[in-house]
DNA sequence: GGTTGACTTCGAGCGCCGTCGAACTGGGAA
DNA sequence: TTCCCAGTTCGACGGCGCTCGAAGTCAACC
């Protein structure tokens, strides 16, 4: 292994096992532009920084919150771009933020309506009974 | 057109309408068994009913709070089986229902994380300003 | 009677997001 | 030294949920 290897870095495994992702998902997405290519050891091999992990574990929240691959492809290359992006990352955000609590007062309905179903069946239940 | 239509049934192109899918996706329900055959006309058309149109939308309800296609057809199995499989209906709605808090507990939390960054981008924008 | 347009069935195709197998390489332990 | 394991690249494949095109039928309207 490279004597240069930091003990904060990881292989693709045990990066793969803190943000809960699989081995195959991480090449994955830097192979799409959602990582910026990752450090290589002396033989070639991947090591994840603490910042790598912390970018993927932020990925896996914009991923969980229904962000497309697409966009995440398009905020990683702003990111790349430096802080003259700041501004359009925010921008990106926001929007983002808007589509999530759209998606909870959504799933907020919903749940009415689960819960309006279940309390249907209960009383028809009783009724049988 | 039938003398035997209702006011109240609809084409398939009306109730997707009314449903938010499309007339693709209400025969493919069908087809799929999320739905039961739907009553046709004197020419082969299908003809919605209220009661099919209701069923729909707590299927756009199921499927929204995402629900699998695979269990959607469960229940409609259920449903159709009659009164006996009350309780195994009000049970599939009650696991739902606790996956579906979940997903909303999930969605809060990654909307913290959404904040974090949008107010560090802020306060970075304000750091270069 | 001819045209239009919404319907019918059928099977194929698509977009998204991974997931995997094959074939190979290199480092560490026995 | 030999073995094993985790890594490497590449391209193919799979599940899910639709989505669509083709070819045909039928009621309605001009």
């Amino acid at each position: 292994m490279d004597i240069s290897t930091r003990e904060t870095s990881l292989t693709v495994g045990e990066a793969a096992e803190r943000v809960g992702l699989t081995t195959y998902t991480l090449r994955w997405y830097e192979q799409e532009g959602l990582v910026a290519p990752v450090g290589r050891d002396s033989s070639g091999r991947r090591r994840y920084t603490e910042s790598d992990v912390n970018w993927l574990f932020l990925l896996t929240r914009l991923r969980r919150t229904g962000m497309p691959v697409r966009d995440m492809r398009r905020y990683a290359e702003l990111a790349r771009q430096g802080d003259r992006t700041l501004g359009a990352r925010r921008a990106l955000f926001e929007a983002h933020r808007t589509r999530v609590l759209a998606r909870m007062a959504e799933l907020e309905e919903d749940l009415r309506v689960l819960d309006y179903k279940i309390d249907a069946y209960r009383r028809a239940e009783e009724e049988l009974a």
